[in-house]
DNA sequence: CGAGGTCTTGAAGACGATCAACAAACGTGG
DNA sequence: CCACGTTTGTTGATCGTCTTCAAGACCTCG
């Protein structure tokens, strides 16, 4: 995951939510100043803990972050996966305490923005709050998707469905080329997105390179031929409303 | 499921509002005026239809409804089902046009907002609209437990944890008695809310029965040993945030 | 009273889980 | 730069949960 260091750190955010709506320039300048802090999080360390309760929300600049909970007996289920210009819990604004812990899947750079300063923006600037309260309703809208593939959808479709999501979600921010992206997530980790085991989670991966529609090798995931990968998806990117209109 | 017809069409929403914060006299004002028209749907009925640009919200005033998705193939995934007082679209006013449709499950009767209101709002009532956006995360993190449930929980404890949250969510409006509540929903509905086949359902269910855990017979739910549905279930309800405190 | 929806049961089969072992890749320190 | 240990990926065999198909019982409502 390539990332120029003299950009803003806010360029991915920016261009999620210009991808939705105009933003002015006041807002766009906003959004630059409301970060502070920014660390770098270890792959595997847990960025928020379930049961926390942030003064800030958290701001993914680079690598991929995971929403997660975990069973009694150690199941893990991962509910969400967060790309460079994702918040990984802006929910906790208004949820307050965290029902879920977020861990750094790979090495991730954070920003993070006070709740005071959310809270301000709530009463000074509509719009922008506006918009955000969108970015948290893509949030839903993903898991919704993630829940139809779960429950309805065969695990090579269910698996084909995720590789295209997050194709198109790169494209959003201009992550990765026309056909290949980089994804430093191990089978493991897809297992625990998909609900199923680590073991099918590799054959299901076999067939799709069998079928010529994916080669995924490391971190180098390219895609083959996109229109039978959505054909086997069921893909349609409605669901992530990537359509700039007054919001 | 009893409605005093006499009551205001808002008694549930609002009730589900102040199990999470206060509200303020006006706002409650606010609330009870800004439904319009009122609307009787039967069952089987669409309320919102996938691919429509509402121009209003739906409130559930009485009888239960569900967002679903349905693939190429016919099988149809229901990602979350709707109470009284909760907004079955709440999300339409930032999301504007629906990626999945919502059906009355029951008869139900309906309470509409347009999104003008809403969006006046956002500029006069920074709280109100703060508490709306709350209700739409509560929507993501009712998502993120089935998600989990899907995943990574057994066919048993799936259906155990849909009960106890049914449960729970309906005590926090005052419907149902103290170990029993009114559902609606066939063995079918079930099916296509848990991602399993009907037949399994059926089997679960009495799995359930045998256990001495509940009793479910016609749209009769109680719940016979709570303790131990929670258990089977690994039911925490703080994902609800059933917590009132500043917003 | 009949008809359609809903629930229930049985039998067979598929999809995915689990267990176990090994290969390959990676990172770290010597 | 190689050696070693650890993580990740791969394969085979067996098992279990859940699906599918099919049929019959029950129930509700016109």
């Amino acid at each position: 995951m390539k990332t120029d260091a003299s950009a803003p750190l806010t360029a991915s955010l920016v261009r999620k939510l210009e991808a939705r709506d105009d933003l002015s320039d006041e807002e766009r300048a906003i959004i630059e100043q409301m970060f502070t802090e920014v660390r770098l999080i270890k792959a595997g360390d847990d960025i928020v803990r379930d049961g926390d309760r942030p003064r800030h929300s958290t701001l993914v600049v680079s690598g991929v972050a995971a929403r997660y909970k975990v069973l009694q007996e150690g199941e893990r289920q991962i509910t969400a996966l967060h790309l460079a210009g994702d918040f990984v819990d802006l929910h906790s604004f208004m949820l307050k305490e965290m029902d879920h812990g977020v861990t750094a899947i790979s090495q991730c750079r954070i920003a993070t923005v006070p709740h005071e300063t959310l809270s301000a923006l709530s009463v000074s600037q509509p719009h922008l709050t506006r918009l955000f309260w969108l970015l948290t309703l893509l949030d839903g809208a993903m898991h919704r998707e993630w829940l139809v593939a779960m429950g309805r959808r065969s695990a090579v479709g269910q698996l084909a469905h995720l590789i295209c999501e997050l194709k198109r979600r790169l494209s959003v921010v201009g992550t990765g080329d026309q056909d290949s992206f980089t994804m430093p997530v191990t089978q493991v980790d897809l297992s625990d997105i998909l609900g199923l085991s680590s073991v099918h989670v590799n054959r299901v991966l076999q067939e799709l390179r069998g079928d010529n529609l994916i080669a995924w090798k490391g971190v180098n995931v390219s895609i083959l031929d996109w229109e039978g990968l959505q054909r086997v998806a069921e893909f349609d990117d409605r669901y992530l409303h990537i359509v700039k209109e007054p919001r």
